[in-house]
DNA sequence: ATGGTAGACGATCTA
């Protein structure tokens, strides 16, 4: 059972380049963030036609999730279960084929100290407390995901700029820890411990063809889980074409 | 300290 995720930066802008990667790829689930529309707006029957149930948590404007499967999608949860409150569209949770899949869109923060920081750091800590309490479910559960967090240097093409910046800072760092220290597995590094590739790249001052990205996005995966991945990898193709997103999909294969 | 690009939307805000 193959799993990516993927933020595409608005599936209206992306949808031909989008629909194009899931023809020659043929994923059995999505787990999609900044979709960046309602539910009205998203393009539902050009991924149905595909063979794709789909399901949404969206919003006007920003963030947005989603939950694409081939399978049918049961257990539906929209927002996290310990942040009812939170007003944005960032988290989407559903059972398909036996598995606890989830798609998370950590917030950026912007700056490291800003209002916006805070409000990540809390967002980690509601979600953290969220997956405490899954787990003693013993399920199966990919939580895939735009972290916003490299989790350490081998994750950034050049440590030196982004020392204690934003998605690289310590406390950041910590929160991402704290996750693994449940007993979740970063899938990626499972099979690549030492492999230096990236997940996103800035549109700005050409990080794309200077390779001068960051491993943000990843899928955590539960102890039962992890015991049935078979193999990961990041697809780096799709960002080097035209009106790419500037994140690259990150997907893990379960037996 | 700033600016670089992209998307939504219609002036800026978010990333």
């Amino acid at each position: 059972m193959k799993i990516v995720t993927w933020n595409l930066n608005s599936i209206r802008a992306r949808l031909e380049r989008f629909t194009e990667w899931l023809a020659e790829n043929s994923p059995d689930v999505l787990l999609l963030q900044e979709t960046k529309c309602e539910e009205h707006a998203f393009p539902k029957e050009a991924i149905e036609d595909l063979g794709y149930n789909v399901v949404i948590h969206g919003q006007k404007t920003f963030n947005g999730v989603a939950i694409l499967s081939k399978y049918p999608i049961e257990d539906l949860q929209c927002g996290l279960p310990t942040y009812t409150e939170d007003p944005q569209a960032r988290y989407i949770e559903a059972v398909t084929n036996g598995v606890r899949v989830a798609s998370v869109y950590i917030p950026n923060g912007q700056d490291v100290g800003t209002e916006k920081y805070a409000y990540k750091l809390s967002f980690l800590e509601r979600l953290r407390q969220h997956l405490a309490h899954t787990l003693q479910y013993e399920e199966a559960f990919v939580i895939g995901g735009d972290y916003n967090i490299a989790p350490t240097d081998l994750d950034v093409a050049d440590p030196k700029a982004w020392h204690e910046e934003i998605l690289c800072s310590t406390a950041e760092r910590k929160a991402f820890n704290a996750l693994l220290n449940l007993g979740y597995r970063d899938a990626f590094r499972i099979d690549h411990p030492a492999e230096k590739i990236y997940s996103w790249w800035d549109y700005r001052s050409q990080a794309w063809p200077k390779n001068e990205g960051l491993r943000i996005d990843h899928l955590l995966l539960s102890p039962q889980a992890t015991d049935r991945l078979e193999i990961t990898g990041i697809d780096r193709t799709p960002r080097g074409k035209e009106k790419a997103s500037d994140h690259a999909p990150v997907w893990c294969l379960i037996g």
